[in-house]
DNA sequence: TTTATAATAGCACGATCGTTCGTTCTATTA
DNA sequence: TAATAGAACGAACGATCGTGCTATTATAAA
């Protein structure tokens, strides 16, 4: 495939954390497409363009680089969905600004282009006890705990209903985006993008709702993301927006 | 590592079909473990208690019996969730029975006890084109038009508001469950059943409000499944009710 | 009891897996 | 210039993968 991506320019030093970049750039998009446990180190190998167990010495084992690549993937997820968040202000503003920047990573073909891979690491180890799950777990509890925390700032702030229910609102949130995943790649659903945004919408103003949802945005019911005509209005609005 | 299932009695005949059936079985349980990927002919052969090629004999290729097992997890999901939920009458009690039903089915530890082979064959398959992914996004888009029809019958029957978008209504209800999958077997969230009987309460209720969830059914707003203080009530009272 | 057939076992194949080893090449340092 | 350390290579290891081929066994029909 595409080979010469390191070639044979031999490289030291600081080099070689230059060749372990290029090989976790390359790992991270095999693994998106194969899965954690799918990606080889032959395979991987050949994609960057070097030996077997020239790339292996760069880890000590599987084990080593799959963790790498997970890592990698939680640095990029940080990078591009919650720090920019956090520059928007305490409240709703940072948590429409989470989901917004959550869907649009989810659709960034470019690195990921077979779909995210810690949801699917989630999957191939939810029953592998070890390391790697470990981690994946950690990074999935955390992310959940900062979208529970964002809320709870949002109640403090005046922005939801002080009896919200944080932790149902991130499992929510958490679901509509694995049902986006799934819709998406799997199901080649058309309409799944728009499905999402009017979740997240649904949500989000059930989460403001003192009464009841529809009213309190001066809205009619049938607006409230479960009605048939506010699907050309809500396909056109983005949910950060 | 459960040997002699078969043991070496031999079969004939009636005996054959009888085999494949303890063969499947076994595959099953192992694809639930282990995907329907990570299903191999040497680790079935021995969890069944016969030689490698006596079993490949049964299917003329891997792909034959993973298709074999994804069939067998189909029917039992029919059998399961859907079939008895189609004694139930039309419209919301068929559609409570069925999302009371899948709950059911995924709990089933002795038949799936490593979760939904279904659900974790979507993300191995989602970037793998062949027969096996035809296949799974088919049941899956089956099973999807389903929720849609027993959603646009509870319209039908008066029991859901007119305007009710059933394509979305399907879209919640599947993420639920995906969220719900995640949720328990990843996360080892305790709060994962609650979690999702309370999100389909909720959607339930938003399906039915002609104009406003919380008032049509003559409750307050924070009953609504959305705040803390209906936990207790929630966490006791089942979904199909 | 003999015969035909279906079911299973035994064995070996080519490929690929993760991993180890010794070697070569290069750049830096003494 | 000589010595050293780092990076990559090629070859090979034992295991296991899916898959054929052939022989053996058990059952059903004669």
């Amino acid at each position: 495939m595409a080979t010469d991506e390191v070639g044979s320019m031999q490289m030291n030093g600081r080099g070689a954390r230059r060749t372990r970049a290029v090989i976790l750039e390359t790992a991270l998009r095999i693994a998106s497409l194969e899965g954690i446990e799918g990606l080889t180190i032959g395979e991987l190998a050949k994609a960057v363009g070097m030996s077997k167990s020239g790339l292996f010495a760069h880890f000590r084992g599987k084990d080593n680089l799959q963790l790498s690549v997970l890592q990698m993937a939680v640095d990029r997820f940080v990078d591009a969905v919650l720090r920019p968040s956090f520059r928007q202000p305490r409240g709703e503003p940072r948590l429409r600004a989470m989901l917004k920047n959550w869907v649009e990573h989810l659709n960034d073909q470019s690195r990921l282009p077979g779909g995210s891979v810690l949801i699917s690491a989630s999957i191939e180890l939810d029953d592998r006890p070890g390391v790697l799950r470990d981690f994946v777990q950690k990074a999935q509890k955390d992310l959940i705990r900062n979208i529970e925390k964002a809320a709870r700032i949002a109640v403090e702030e005046g922005h939801f209903r002080d009896d919200l229910d944080a932790e149902l609102f991130a499992w929510s949130t958490y679901s509509f985006v694995l049902g986006y995943h799934h819709f998406k790649r799997m199901l080649e659903d058309p309409k799944a993008e728009s499905h999402v945004r009017r979740s997240f919408k649904g949500i989000l103003e059930m989460a403001r709702a003192k009464e009841c949802a529809a009213r309190q945005d001066g809205m009619k019911a049938k607006k409230n993301g479960f009605s048939k005509t506010a699907v050309k209005k809500a396909s056109a609005k983005k949910v950060g927006g």
